[in-house]
DNA sequence: CTTTAGCGGGTTTTT
DNA sequence: CCCGCTAAAG
């Protein structure tokens, strides 16, 4: 049905005379759920279900009966999820208000993640909330480098016993802050370890807090912590209320406390709220995720939410549906539902167990190039895996072969040091409290070690002109013709010079003889300086830049690579997170044994477990027609163990127990990777024969 | 005070 | 392999 919609909806040929009902294509419960007026709605999606399209459908319906397009929220989890939803949106808006192919549809533009709605809310309300309009957003690495600098300046670094490592601690708080508690229970329930530093983490967290404020910088957890606070003013939180008629949440199993408190203060009485998701795909538990917000849903409010449930499967055939809901039949706690569908097929999924990782490598490479030869382009099969270097092996069989291919959920492009590097000169400018940035910075300069670069830094917080105090602070005679450069630049920077996108160049070519003097591989790294260059020609300022960078950062190298990519054929990898809501005509999933699904170190509880569980469920049922799950018998633990890299044998991952079996075909292609499928009937039995020999 | 070499240690998934 | 701390050299 999916296909169906989509194909009136890019048919060229018959262009409707006026708008076509957005809700024709849909089946009884994805129209109930489209077109549900008044009152709060939960909408349990199972995977395959149509649940994006039925969202578009509603949001057109909506638009169609009047509500303004302006004040549709449609909050998502994901990016990825964002723009799908955002494009299928458009496309059904299209079709339903009968626009002409060369019209635009309406703009929906209050439609993104938590996060990046987040952002734009408070820089509206900014000054209302003591908020700095030029406040900047920290990602993932930039949070871990201010934690590991108050960390330090607290003095933990060099405890006898060591204090948790930046990363932790900065996971520790971000769990505090998503799922609204206090460190210590946050520690002994998922940190155990850290048990011994509980004062110590909740005093850093203070620092942490207070540095963060002070330079004008928010975090991830910031842009919904700042929200949800703001939501409590009455005077704030009256007027967007107001605002936003609609409130559309996507993948709401996937939320965590403070998103739904959000969405609470949002819409108090639940008028006008829609949230969508399915329990069985919750696998963010890690973020803090609270299957129980979508559980607990209903029974919010008085009367309580409609719920509609959609089960039937568009997206595979059933004996994949078989096997997936075999997987998720066996957790103990599940929301009864049982995906059908009416697309028969003889095919099987293929059990394929191989005798180690580069063997797995090769019959992939082989089984994608079959298929294609079949005519199923590489766009339409997928490789998935529980994390990102499980594919290694696999990405250099690939680029051996000459296969081309697009990875999601791996590229840390923004992680590179150099590309830090620049990007901080711009912060720094950007922000000359921005006190992160201006030490790594004045690091770079040759003879300015860290107890130099500390003295700038507070000169520039302590002065009311920055620009004045930069031009006279004296640096250690050993470095006075390098600080120059830089103080130059800074300033030029400061008065707006040489304007935008050519500040960034100015950056990069100062930074260019620093570059071959702290690297290796300056060449290899020039590129990646000149491919932020090109990145920042698509942006319209420098705020713009930075802000887009932390929230929607280049991803896959599509991204950077530009256009011409797009026209190319190529095989998706992505690790089974990154691939949620995403469909492929065929999936091969790598590892399918215990240590990797699950990975040894989430079966700690059984609340880690299941997400595993739930997580092979995602993986599965990803597939539309063809789905292969590799048992590689022996892998390498790639470990960083000074004896070198050892090997372990593994088992079948214990989610596909022996009675599960019967659903798979078995195929065991031999070590060059020749052979793929065996005869899974009736083999020969020789033994007869040979003892008839005797007799 | 900076820089570099050496060594001990280490949870994967994303906004 | 990569991070972060320590020790010793420049």
């Amino acid at each position: 049905m999916l296909a169906a919609a989509m194909q009136t909806l890019t048919r060229p040929d018959v262009p409707p005379p006026s708008g076509t009902d957005p809700l024709a294509a849909l089946n009884d419960a994805q129209r109930e759920a489209a077109s549900h007026l008044g009152g709060p709605l939960l909408v349990i999606a199972g995977a395959g279900s149509g649940k994006t399209l039925t969202l578009a459908a509603r949001v057109a319906h909506l638009v169609l009966n009047g509500a303004d397009p302006q004040r549709l929220l449609l909050l998502t989890f994901s990016r990825r999820a964002a723009q799908e939803l955002q494009r299928r949106c458009a496309a059904l808006l299209h079709q339903a208000l009968g626009l002409k192919p060369t019209q635009a549809a309406p703009v929906l533009p209050w439609a993104g993640t938590f996060h990046s709605v987040g952002a734009r809310l408070l820089r509206e309300q900014a000054l209302a909330i003591g908020l700095s309009e030029q406040f900047t957003v920290l990602d993932r690495g930039d949070a871990e480098d201010l934690m590991a600098l108050v960390r330090q300046q607290r003095g933990l670094a060099a405890t006898a016993k060591r204090f948790p490592m930046k990363g932790t601690c900065l996971s520790i708080y971000s769990r505090c802050v998503n799922s609204q508690s206090a460190v210590g229970p946050v520690v002994q329930q998922v940190f155990p370890w850290c048990q011994d530093w509980v004062d110590e983490l909740q005093a850093l967290f203070a620092d942490y807090e207070a540095a963060k404020q002070d330079q004008q910088v928010l975090d991830y957890d910031d842009l919904l912590l700042w929200w949800h606070t703001m939501m409590q003013e009455p005077a704030i939180a009256g007027p967007l209320s107001e605002r936003f008629q609609h409130v559309l949440v996507d993948e709401y199993q996937d939320t965590n406390r403070l998103q739904a408190g959000i969405l609470r203060a949002l819409k108090p009485g639940g008028g006008g709220v829609t949230v969508v998701g399915d329990d069985a795909q919750a696998i963010y538990g890690f973020r803090a995720a609270e299957v129980r917000n979508i559980l607990d849903f209903p029974g919010q409010y008085s009367p309580a939410a409609r719920i509609v449930t959609l089960d039937r499967n568009y997206r595979s055939t059933q004996p994949l549906l078989d096997a997936a809901n075999a997987v998720i039949a066996l957790a103990p706690e599940r929301f009864a539902k049982t995906l059908w569908t009416d697309r028969a097929s003889a095919e099987k999924p293929r059990l394929v167990t191989v005798e180690d990782e580069p063997t797995q490598a090769r019959w992939v490479c082989e089984q994608v190039l079959a298929r294609r030869e079949q005519g199923l382009t590489l766009m339409r099969q997928a490789v998935l895996f529980r994390s990102s270097h499980h594919s290694a092996a696999l990405e250099l069989e690939l680029a051996r072969r000459r296969i081309p291919f697009v990875k999601y959920g791996g590229l840390k492009f923004l992680e590179a040091a150099h590309v830090k590097d620049v990007l901080a000169v711009l912060r720094w400018a950007e922000n000359p409290r921005n006190r992160l940035a201006g030490l790594r910075v004045a690091l770079l300069v040759p003879g300015i070690g860290p107890a130099h670069a500390r003295r700038p830094l507070d000169t520039l917080a302590a002065a009311a002109d920055p620009g004045a105090a930069m031009a006279t602070w004296q640096p250690p005679a050993a470095a006075t013709v390098e600080w120059q450069a830089l103080a130059t630049l800074w300033l030029a920077l400061r008065r707006g010079e040489p304007g935008w996108p050519g500040e960034l160049q100015a950056i990069a070519d100062w930074y260019a003889p620093q570059l071959e003097r702290l690297h290796e591989h300056a060449a290899a790294r020039q590129t990646d300086i000149d491919q932020l260059v090109q990145l920042a020609r698509g942006q319209r300022s420098r705020e713009r830049f930075l802000t887009e960078l932390a929230l929607d950062p280049p991803e896959a190298s599509s991204d950077n690579a530009g256009d011409p990519s797009l026209d190319e054929d190529y095989l998706i990898l992505s690790t089974i997170h990154a691939a949620k809501g995403q469909e492929w005509q065929a999936v091969t999933l790598l590892n399918v044994v215990d240590g990797c699904v699950p990975g040894d170190l989430g079966v700690g509880t059984t609340a880690e477990l299941e997400e595993e569980r739930r997580l092979l469920y995602v993986a599965m049922t990803r597939a539309r027609q063809h789905l292969d799950l590799i048992v590689p018998q022996r892998f390498y633990v790639t470990q960083q163990h000074r004896h070198g890299d050892r090997h372990m044998y593994g088992a079948r991952s214990r989610f596909l127990p022996p009675e599960l079996l019967p659903l798979f075909t078995h195929a065991t292609p031999r070590a060059d990777g020749s052979e793929p499928t065996r005869p899974t009937t009736q083999v020969m039995d020789l033994r007869e024969k040979l003892r008839s020999r005797w007799g």
